[in-house]
DNA sequence: GCGACAG
DNA sequence: ATCTTGTCGC
């Protein structure tokens, strides 16, 4: 697919700052989703050599039917360190890369890390939706920023995430027992909506497929 | 100044 | 993220 960059990489934290003050305003976090949606992609990072190679893996399964469809690897020096609020610096180059192979053009985009539930309302969901412009979800690990309730245990539940008393996501149990994911808006894609694909992407494990068939060929080095 | 801190 | 074996639990 093609890739149009609204920036350069090479950036001191203050200009990355800048950055996203600046492409904050065009985030969108209602439904502009192209439907029926029929491919959904998971991208997944891994590092080599000492953290100083990145290794981008996407895969695109088909939705709801979430079968394998397409799958690219890319492979770049890493040129950012890991900085809490600024994972996107590090990671969105390699994964443009490898998101330039694919030839099916997802209609969603799970990415692994917080949409808006950032500091200043940019994770990485939200700075790779609006390069490629293609809704995108941010599915977390763990927590970046903002508190939340006790989850009940059961697949489905989940509570709102807030920061400053503004909604900043969800924190959502995709698997009864296990801990919950953070679910936010990236781009183009509301919160609701977001826990909705969410779940359907994971019909049996804590992750999505998608981020788990991505994981495992950033994993595979090769 | 003291913690918290996506991957 | 990554370094790393076995092990506890559903």
């Amino acid at each position: 697919m093609k890739i149009n960059q609204r920036h350069t990489w090479a950036l001191t934290t203050a200009e990355a700052i800048a950055i996203q003050e600046k492409l904050r305003g065009e985030i969108i976090t209602t439904d502009r989703i192209q439907t029926p949606v029929r491919y959904v992609a998971g991208v997944d990072m891994g590092f080599e050599a000492n953290g100083t190679i990145s290794r981008a893996a996407v895969a695109v399964l088909s939705f709801p039917s979430l079968q394998l469809q397409e799958t690219a690897i890319a492979r770049r020096p890493t040129s950012f360190p890991y900085i809490p609020g600024f994972l996107s610096f590090r990671e969105v180059p390699a994964v443009l890369d490898a998101l330039e192979k694919i030839n099916i053009t997802p209609d969603i985009i799970l990415c692994d890390g917080q949409g808006i539930a950032h500091p200043r309302r940019f994770g990485i969901a939200c700075h790779l939706g609006l390069i490629v412009d293609i809704p995108t979800i941010g599915v977390a690990k763990s927590l970046l920023i903002g508190k939340h309730q006790e989850v009940p245990a059961a697949r489905g539940s989940w509570q709102l995430l807030t920061d400053k008393g503004e909604t900043i996501g969800a924190v959502l149990r995709t698997r009864t027992g296990t801990k919950p994911l953070y679910i936010s808006s990236g781009h183009r894609v509301s919160l609701m909506t977001a826990i909705d694909y969410v779940l359907q992407c994971t019909p049996k494990y804590r992750l999505p497929e998608t981020t788990r068939i991505a994981d495992k060929l950033a994993s595979a080095k090769q």
